[in-house]
DNA sequence: GTCTATATTCGGATAGAC
DNA sequence: GTCTATCCGAATATAGAC
């Protein structure tokens, strides 16, 4: 999850800051960013209203702190999914797909903020760096299955139509909630129909 | 777009309901769900803030009746884009997701609405009926473009795992936005990726 | 660092004039 | 059918006590 750079602990609270980023998102899974706010995620907390404020200079810089852990933790389950999937490559690339779409929809709506919202200057920088490890893991991923002469523009455009496809398949899906295992063994073999195809693509 | 039924047409206004419509799915367009009001809405169609609440209940019935008016939208442009596509059955269903993510993009986060929102019993219901074209037109494009023996059961996955993929190309890329036709085009190549892979699977 | 106010703004919804 | 005026609740953000 989210790191806490600055060891700004203290008061009779293990680490306020990491506890509001954590119930942030679970706010945001339940309610989507519509539902959001400062105050609402200060009681989950157990904390009054100014609390978050002592460690957030405003709504828009906790709702960051949330989408940058959203990211760290789409990464983690990412990678875990990869190693588990065993050596195919194909099938390695197809399992962030289900990894993916299994985080999303045990989160139902918390990614209309990721993609959704409009974060401003300073914050869309830390989002966007936060997002670079993911890419980083799933071009890896993709130059195992792809040509080995596949050039980075189209590996990056088949990237981006790989999470595309998680992404959409799982947030289609969250209402109403369904059995998340069936849905994650289908995000997979949709994925896996999408690198078959463009496979087939003539060269 | 949205029909009004009952011509509740009258003062120095031609017909405000079918306007607020206009203007609640505009708004959508501009913030999302987050960022929608009645009040705004009222603005921008140039009335008072109670003005609105002579032709919707609530909050919420204008809400359902934008949603509504969304996938109406998504139903035209897609029979649209089939008839354009030519003969070819693989075309004319990639074409769909060609204008599913056309229309998504030109709109912005409007979609939150559409997956993200949880309308309440009878107003679930009208959207869910509006839903029933998109779906019946979709399904019949990708008869065409099955074996002939397929199940209904995999007709509908294949036709959710379409819808998903377009709906996710789209969204993913609304923020910043970018050239709205060359993402035309990648969401219809992924959309043929993905038929053809589909295609290729072990019968 | 967290608390208890509180100032302020905004949005939903209603009442009554026209 | 629309307006003005108003009430109420909720949320952001700040001030000052502890």
């Amino acid at each position: 999850m989210s790191s806490t750079p600055p060891p700004k602990r203290g008061y009779h609270h293990g680490d306020l800051r990491a506890e509001l980023v954590r119930e942030g998102i679970a706010l945001l899974a339940e309610t989507g960013v519509a539902g959001f706010s400062v105050a609402k995620v200060a009681v989950r907390a157990g904390v009054s209203s100014a609390a978050p404020y002592r460690h957030f200079p405003d709504r828009e810089a906790l709702l960051a702190a949330c989408a940058a852990g959203i990211i760290a933790d789409l990464t983690e389950v990412s990678i875990a999914a990869a190693e588990r999937a065993g050596p195919d490559p194909v099938e390695r690339l197809a399992a962030t797909a289900g990894a993916y779409a299994g985080y999303v929809l045990a989160h139902r709506a918390g990614l209309d903020l990721l993609y959704g919202h409009d974060f401003s200057g300073r914050h869309r920088q830390t989002i966007h760096e936060q997002s670079r490890r993911l890419l980083d893991t799933l071009m890896a991923l993709a130059a195992d299955v792809l040509p080995p002469d596949t050039s980075w523009a189209e590996t990056t455009d088949f990237v981006y139509a790989h999470v595309a496809i998680a992404h959409g398949y799982a947030t289609l899906h969250t209402r109403p909630p369904r059995d998340v295992d069936v849905l994650t063994v289908r995000a997979v073999a949709v994925a896996r129909d999408h690198i078959t195809g463009h496979l087939m693509r003539p060269r």
